[in-house]
DNA sequence: GCTAAAAAAGTTATAATATAACGTTTTGCT
DNA sequence: AGCAAAACGTTATATTATAACTTTTTTAGC
């Protein structure tokens, strides 16, 4: 992995904290992988790790640009292959309504996922509360309805940016 | 509008009752435009009929092959605005995880859309359950977090299509 | 009614996202 | 080693969405 350039991969600067939780989930991606009897192959296990190690959701072609950094060239198939197989395995999640990929904090249990994500500062969280999992779950079950893959996308603002003067907000 | 050609547009044949439900529907959204003071074009009026005539989600690229076919052009833009206009006055749904839209069936109250959408047969239902709304609205409160957009989207099968033998379905 | 400002719509081009199709390489298995 | 399946490479193209600028239509003030 080159370290030249500007871009938001590749010239990647991680605090040792960082580090530790990128390598513990790429090592558990590796277990489950292994437990299921699916391949994590090289290309696999790098575009785990770019997804992983980006801050804030990566759309599929910045993955094809980091790929292209670290590899030199890359086409998109290439990346979308390997972000389909990790999302079928639970190791990444796609957000429908930002197209692009974050990677899960928990794929050892299969869970469904629940996001809230922040307009202020992009900033996107994983949940899982109990409760709302139910509520789906009876709201689907209500209508006769077999809910295999919810979708939940909570769009607003964090705390973090509630905080920071509401009214002199950048967007209207 | 014209009934030549063998589109999914434009030569759609409806039921009294459904034509009475579009009617009622047009009408309405006449009156919450007028109401909030905001103009209800003629070419928003055209795309909210096409939007609420289909009986599944449409792409905004159906939404301008309808156009084409009964205005004899239409460029991206003009649909895309359309589209955006009614979604912004709560008439029509965008649904995030299929890059579709859909009519309100109730849109004098604004309200998050919670749909259920069938895999097997394309059917979207759009649902209003308050257990689920609250907890919606506890999970991202819990975390501080002010949801202004919830995206609530249940993939799946609908009652019908699992009574229709799931082990013969199409897909794996 | 006229006119200036604002809103909407027209038009062209292009950006961004995603997949089809087909050939080649690698892998797992016997 | 030899076969079949899976993964990957490569090229082309389909699909979705918006930027940027012009023209037309509508509104509000006179």
């Amino acid at each position: 992995m080159g370290t030249e350039s500007a871009g938001s991969q590749g010239s990647q600067r991680f605090t040792a904290g960082e580090l530790m939780i990128l390598q513990a989930q790429l090592a558990n991606a590796e277990r489950l992988c292994t437990l299921k009897g699916v391949r994590l192959t090289a290309q696999r296990r790098q575009v785990l790790r770019i997804v992983c190690a980006a801050d804030k959701p990566i759309s599929a072609y910045e993955v094809i640009d980091a790929l292209r950094r670290e590899n030199g060239h890359a086409a998109p198939p290439t990346a979308y292959r390997a972000l389909d197989f990790l999302e079928a395995q639970g190791l990444i999640h796609k957000l429908a309504s930002m197209r692009a990929y974050i990677g899960c904090n928990h794929p050892d249990h299969p869970h469904c996922g629940q996001f809230l994500i922040c307009r202020e500062c992009g900033l996107v969280k994983e949940i899982e509360h109990s409760a709302l999992t139910d509520s789906l779950h009876d709201a689907a079950s209500g209508e006769g309805f077999h809910a295999d893959k919810p979708v939940v996308e909570l769009m607003g603002q964090c705390a973090g940016c509630s905080r920071l003067a509401p009214a002199y907000r950048s967007e209207a």
